[in-house]
DNA sequence: CAAAATTCCTGACTGC
DNA sequence: TGCAGTCAGGAATTTT
């Protein structure tokens, strides 16, 4: 459910309370949070003692630069939480899986109820060792997505991101011709474009006026365009808010802090409520076992 | 090769 | 009240 706006929230708090902090102890009770390593230990000998030095975003990825020149990789998956404690006296909440300990004592805790997040530590590629970037990202002329890629081989695979990767609505438009996805399928598609879930591919092709179903190589120019466009002014309006938290309240910044979005949203979630633009009831749909809302009159 | 289905997981909820 | 069944979905894996 973390989605590129509910990432972005996490990694602007992290970046503003944990770089230049150093890493003294790092526990682990859940190995399966960190089911890439071999071990718990192998986890743990890579951060501790280590200093953070910056904290970017990939994808639906928080990416966290060491001075070892290696990088934590954060995956939320659906219920992942990093959440910040003053101590270790705070307590724990249930299914804390990681617990990263600062030389401040301050605390860094990773809670999962589904476990289907992840973290893990990458090592860059050797010297002269090439890696692979996925070819949508490629076609970015600018933004830090590329050399991200390849400092953490693990993300190279990840499709265009709409801000770390800059992809003009002329090489946006040779993706959707490429392919024959339903729009949905290929916004969500991590491999295509990177950061979309379930409720921002629902919000975007109501604002941008497409059905989830069109076939992506059906689009005409003005479709792709205002498509194009769509997609970071839904994205940075969700930032601006804190992202969105649902009914579960499953998703809450490092402080604890529920995002706001959830009121703004357009269609998802409102089945049966009136469109905000024509008041005709928005419906819902399983479409590839996936809840999705639209509104058929303002959708095309 | 691409596209669709399956799988992992826990807690909330439904119906009997 | 209990309990089996269902649903939620990101992404790796498996099947078509």
């Amino acid at each position: 459910m973390p989605e590129l706006p509910e990432v972005e929230t996490v990694r602007s708090v992290l970046a503003r309370e944990v770089i230049t902090k150093k890493i003294k102890l790092v526990h682990v009770t859940d190995g399966r949070a960190v089911r890439r390593h071999k071990n718990a230990k192998d986890f743990r000998d890579e951060l501790e003692g280590r200093t953070i030095k910056s904290v970017e975003r990939l994808g639906k990825n928080i990416v966290v630069g060491l001075d070892s020149g290696r990088h934590l990789v954060i995956h939320l998956g659906m219920t992942g939480q990093v959440l910040r404690a003053k101590n270790a006296k705070e307590p724990k909440p249930k299914h804390t899986h990681v617990v990263i300990t600062f030389t401040s004592g301050e605390e860094l805790r990773y809670v999962d109820q589904r476990t289907f997040g992840e973290l893990y530590v990458s090592t860059p590629p050797a010297e002269g060792e090439e890696v692979e970037v996925s070819k949508f990202a490629r076609l970015s002329i600018g933004g830090d997505g590329l050399e991200l890629r390849r400092q953490v081989p693990e993300l190279a695979h990840l499709g265009i991101d709409p801000f770390e990767d800059q992809v003009g609505w002329d090489r946006f438009a040779a993706v959707l011709r490429s392919r024959t996805l339903a729009l949905k399928t290929l916004l969500t598609d991590q491999d295509i474009v990177s950061g979309i879930g379930n409720i921002y591919a629902d919000e975007i092709l109501f604002s941008a006026g497409l059905m989830y179903d069109r076939v992506s190589e059906s689009l005409s120019t003005i479709e792709i365009r205002r498509l194009h466009r769509t997609i970071p002014e839904v994205l940075t309006e969700a930032i601006k808010h804190g992202g969105t938290t649902l009914s579960d309240e499953m998703f809450v910044n490092p402080d604890g802090e529920m995002g706001t979005y959830q009121e703004l949203l357009q269609v998802h979630t409102r089945e049966g409520l009136p469109c905000y633009q024509c008041r005709s009831p928005v419906a819902k749909v399983v479409f590839h076992q996936r809840a999705t809302y639209f509104c058929a009159k303002c959708q095309g």
